[in-house]
DNA sequence: CTAGGGTTAG
């Protein structure tokens, strides 16, 4: 029932592939290309002799990922299909990337599917197909579906579930705002004598929190201390999380909880005390979080630009928050359309306009076409044109440092 | 050893 499609189907998906790159090459070509056809041209280009296992999982991932978000599922039938052709496919981990990428792209069915053609390929089963399963399952949102596959793969097909699966059924019931049978599917671990880890510790300890349960969640947390477990970064992040909304000094005293206890922080951990401080109208010592994150050996992600740039425009620090836009572009890290229309509304407002013309060329290179039609629409409103003479003049500063970038 | 957790919204 089951129809292998042939490699050279691939080809057709894409246009010809005229060269050869490495599969380096190809990673970092995926990575800032979103047209899923490009996408598919790049992959098809690889030369995969010496590709690590890693490093084509990778590959594969990006170009599904680009297929799913526009909606192509028959392409990424396609895609995936063809990989079955592959010698590797009597390789289990080979094969659960496969069944991983269904997952990724809602499509639970397929991914079923291959996990069922594993005698027919040749695969043998273990928990490691049985947990890419598991985890396609969740990632097509069917919470449900997983204490069922629970229920009857393991039996059907002589795997036995591992910490990993155990930890996949918990998520799955937290997702479903059971917290309960998560601690339940716990006991039985316990029971077991299946290892806890700091991951399953971290499902249930978020999801109490989430139900609103701060006691609980905060017991629960002292038991699994007094059992042995060790607490990591993530497991803090989601206290942190949780009290990030109020006292900045609360948020400061769980990152030097941290820290004593042989724990850094990430950018994470900074970004929640950059917020709650934002959020105090305390932007000077945001700011300090902000410059700090170096010297702890972080590096700012998008979300801290993003948010930083948002509240400095909030406190009309049209400048500074300028200055930090740069940075942004710089380490490509642009913040959304949002922060940007707040920023160069702001920039105008005082009349700044070297700045909000600088913000306008960025934008027309970084932000995609079908965003750049709303981007129109902002510059008509703040009485700038498109045809500016000074945008086709002497590339400045701006212009300048993207060059090297 | 990999897989499963936390991504912060103004």
């Amino acid at each position: 029932m089951s129809s292998l499609i042939p490699l050279r189907h691939l080809r057709q998906l894409s246009t010809t592939a005229k060269s050869s790159i490495s599969i380096s090459q190809a990673k970092s070509k995926l990575r800032t290309e979103y047209d899923p056809d490009k996408a598919l041209e790049i992959y098809s280009s690889v030369s995969e002799h010496y590709a690590s296992p890693t490093s084509s999982r990778y590959a594969q991932d990006l170009t599904v990922r680009r297929l799913a978000k526009s909606h192509r599922f028959a392409d990424i039938e396609k895609f995936i299909e063809s990989h079955k052709n592959d010698p590797k496919i009597t390789q289990e981990p080979f094969l659960c990337t496969l069944i991983r990428s269904y997952g990724r792209s809602g499509m639970f069915d397929h991914a079923m599917r291959t996990f069922d053609q594993m005698d027919q390929l040749g695969t043998p089963r273990s928990s490691l197909s049985f947990n890419a399963l598991l985890t396609a399952c969740t990632n097509s949102k069917q919470f449900e579906k997983v204490p069922q596959l629970f229920d009857e793969i393991p039996n059907k097909h002589g795997v036995s579930p591992d910490k990993v699966s155990y930890g996949i059924l918990i998520k799955s019931y937290c997702e479903a705002g059971k917290p309960e049978k998560a601690i339940e599917t716990l006991r039985l671990m316990e029971e077991k004598g299946i290892e806890i880890t700091a991951v399953t510790f971290t499902t249930i300890f978020n999801a109490l929190y989430k139900k609103g349960n701060g006691e609980e969640a905060e017991n629960f947390w002292n038991e699994m201390v007094k059992k042995g477990i060790e607490v990591d970064a993530a497991a803090y992040n989601v206290k942190i999380m949780y009290v990030h909304g109020g006292n900045p000094d609360n948020v400061k005293a769980l990152i030097e909880e941290m820290a004593n206890a042989g724990l850094k922080p990430d950018t994470i951990s900074y970004n929640y005390l950059m917020i709650c401080y934002c959020r105090n109208e305390m932007m000077e010592e945001a700011i300090k979080v902000y410059e700090g994150l170096e010297g702890n050996a972080c590096n700012p992600n998008a979300a801290t630009f993003r948010t930083l740039i948002f509240y400095l425009c909030s406190s009309e620090d049209y400048d500074k928050a300028y200055k930090i836009f740069k940075r942004s572009v710089e380490v490509h890290k642009i913040p959304d359309f949002n922060t940007m229309r707040h920023l160069v509304e702001g920039l105008v407002k005082k009349k700044k306009m070297k700045e909000a013309k600088g913000l306008i060329r960025t934008i027309k290179k970084k932000f995609p076409p079908n965003v750049l039609v709303a981007w129109k629409k902002v510059e008509e409103g703040l009485g700038l044109t498109s045809s500016d003479r000074n945008a086709s003049s002497v590339p400045d500063d701006d212009e300048a440092k993207e060059a090297t970038a």
